[in-house]
DNA sequence: ACGAAGTTGATACATTTGTATCATGTTGAA
DNA sequence: TTCAACATGATACAAATGTATCAACTTCGT
């Protein structure tokens, strides 16, 4: 599996930088970085168990010895690619809220918020739902993975928070929680439908009824 | 990992019934069970990635022949660990809503049977949230392994349905999947909290708010 | 008691894997 | 040009793993 005849570097003779320039994208830290993004499509194709050397530096088109250049050990390399992982989740998070900032919203707008922010944006591999539920289950075994992926859940929560406050939830860390379970559980269940095609438009219709259930009708303990 | 001293045959002089009584339950078959047991304890507690036939043999104080005895491939072990798995989760729901069945029940009865249906019952290594998790996953990238899994979906979709429509829900197909979503979504964050320990009460406070506001406020096309 | 079916013992072997080693190429600043 | 840092080549090796093999033991119906 994963066999991938280009063994050769494919930029084997890619021009540098001047050292003295380089930025934090130079090469080194741009190959670096293709690993981590070859770990996470493996991740999210195959599972963390399928991350080897070999099978990395195959999908990366880099040396083997790359993988074991870069990173210390297996481990680390997994580690820096969930921490990779959260980082771009959180970029895409605020890149695809700040389109929304300015106006003023309804239920409509948010439903369109959230299904940019939380469910369009992970069909990107580096950030996909099935990459975030191994992340999970890994951090339920080995806990210290648990900071990167932390704070880009924080990140999320407080976007859904900002969200339900404004088209008037009187329980917005308690809706948040809810709507952003509601969408894991989603996207979990869809995972194991592999022939749904056409869950989008379904999946938009629970979230706005949900949304507005969740404001309109919740005063318990005022 | 997983290493147990205890390899010699904790049942070696296990009496057997006669033959011709041996009924579903005979041994044989309640070796080839201990084994999908351990199987689907490692699962949870080290993921399908975990599942050797060493360590499987290990975890059920089996010799190590038998794993490869009782099954033909690994693949095919997994595959019927994770056939118990769903048949179990049946049984347990079964049973945990049949205690529900007569009475009349309001928002506050959902609740407890869903979290005793859904939640507690899951606390089974068995049937455990994180061995659901691996299942899909599963299935995502092996669709073959779906179908049991499905019809265990299918059975808590229908329990779900039954209670919304009882308490008033005018959506209950609808309201169904949301609470399933919500609840499987709630768990998986669970996973990636291992340091709380008290979850269950927010649990329980944000599913009884979710389902108020659901059989509430909800009539957007009567 | 006997024999066939069921079950286990002991061992072997080719693959895959993580990681180490030492030498070779490549780049950029001096 | 020259040198030191950066990066790759090529290969090695022990450990773990899936699975096969053949012999020995247990059990139960006859």
């Amino acid at each position: 599996m994963l066999k991938n005849g280009s063994q050769t570097s494919a930029r084997g003779s890619a021009k540098r930088q001047p050292r003295s320039q380089r930025g934090p994208y130079a090469p080194g830290v741009q190959r670096r970085q293709e690993l981590l993004e070859a770990v996470l499509r493996i991740v999210a194709s195959h599972g963390v168990a399928a991350v080897t050397h070999r099978a990395v530096a195959a999908e990366a088109g880099a040396p083997l010895r790359a993988t074991t250049y870069y990173f210390a050990t297996k481990e680390a390399m997994i580690r820096d690619a969930f921490r990779f992982f959260a980082e771009q989740s959180i970029l895409q998070i605020d890149e695809a809220s700040g389109r929304y900032l300015d106006r003023d919203v309804g239920p409509e707008d948010a439903v369109a918020l959230i299904f940019e922010t939380v469910v369009k944006e992970s069909r990107n591999p580096n950030t996909s739902w099935a990459a975030e539920f191994e992340l999970v289950l890994a951090i339920a075994r080995e806990p210290s993975f648990a900071p990167e992926y932390r704070a880009f859940q924080d990140r999320l929560d407080e976007g859904l928070q900002l969200a339900m406050r404004r088209i008037g939830s009187r329980h917005p860390a308690r809706d948040a929680r809810i709507v952003l379970a509601f969408l894991r559980g989603f996207e979990l269940e869809q995972l194991s439908r592999p022939e749904r095609k056409t869950w989008q438009r379904r999946m938009k219709a629970d979230l706005a009824g949900l949304i507005t259930a969740l404001v309109a009708g919740s005063d318990p303990k005022p």
